[in-house]
DNA sequence: ATGGTCGCTAAGCGA
């Protein structure tokens, strides 16, 4: 009997605002596991009833007021909950969930990485040091992880040339610095955990996740960056079946900057 | 080189 899981990973910035196309995603990918970030929602207001109604009745959120926020959302019951603080701080990065797959259980890290401002020096720019931080804080912690396991969400960094519109252009600009591109694959390595979305999309092929709100046509311009990740333990990787980013959603009315991702298990 | 747009939550911050 071989068993067929789909999870979802999508910066949805601010659930209750966009609930409408959260409906519309679950409703058209039908996914098992859907795991957002930048809810916006502090855990009193979080929209549980429309959920569940849409056949996830099984729910594990960490959310703040204002800022950040993390949600998985499941069909599946979600049988153990981490939520993990990173840097020394209340902010709500991260959410960690069990779910049944093939017989056993899968952890799933669902991740808000901090965005990092605009300044390049992390001794002027204290929203760049936590970045850092933040990265060596996760290098330690999913360091030889042993059993089957996925990071996903807005890691809030393309590592990888062809994760840019312009590698070039994007040099200089947080999200796709040396320094970042590095630690990040330190990160990675750390587990290791492979890259699911580059096993199906090659290393020569723009893939993007993420379209500025500033630009006038997003389409048009498609000067997009690959931020949000799917990473899988080693023997996992076999079972990746598909991976897809859903850019239709990034056209939808009232979009998130971010799309959805999708991969899908199979063993 | 600069400014451009969003979503909080009620002027400015974070992205």
């Amino acid at each position: 009997m071989t068993d067929r899981l789909t999870i979802a990973t999508w910066n949805i910035n601010s659930v209750r605002l966009r609930l409408p196309i959260v409906e519309r995603f679950l409703k058209t990918y039908q996914p098992g596991v859907l795991c957002l970030q930048e809810t916006k929602c502090p855990d009193g207001n979080f929209p549980f009833a429309p959920l569940r109604k849409a056949g996830y009745q099984n729910i594990e959120i960490s959310g703040q007021k204002g800022y950040h926020g993390v949600a998985t959302i499941s069909k599946r019951p979600l049988t153990e909950t981490e939520r993990r603080k990173f840097c020394d701080n209340s902010d709500c990065r991260h959410i960690a969930t069990d779910v049944p797959f093939c017989g056993r259980h899968l952890r799933i890290h669902n991740f808000y990485v901090p965005a990092g401002g605009d300044e390049l020096d992390p001794h002027i720019n204290d929203k760049f040091k936590h970045k850092l931080d933040f990265l060596d804080e996760m290098e330690d912690w999913l360091g030889a992880t042993t059993f089957p396991c996925m990071v996903v969400g807005d890691l809030n960094i393309a590592p990888y040339e062809q994760d840019v519109w312009s590698t070039k252009q994007l040099s200089r600009v947080v999200s796709h610095t040396p320094l970042e591109r590095e630690r990040l694959e330190d990160v990675r390595k750390a587990g290791p955990f492979v890259d699911a979305m580059r096993c199906f999309v090659p290393m020569e092929e723009k893939l993007y996740t993420w379209w500025s709100y500033r630009a006038k046509d997003w389409e048009a311009a498609n000067k997009g960056r690959r931020l949000d990740h799917v990473w899988v333990t080693p023997p996992l990787a076999p079972k990746v079946v598909n991976v897809e980013v859903v850019r239709e959603a990034r056209g939808w009315d009232c979009p998130s900057d971010h799309a959805p991702v999708l991969a899908t298990l199979e063993g």
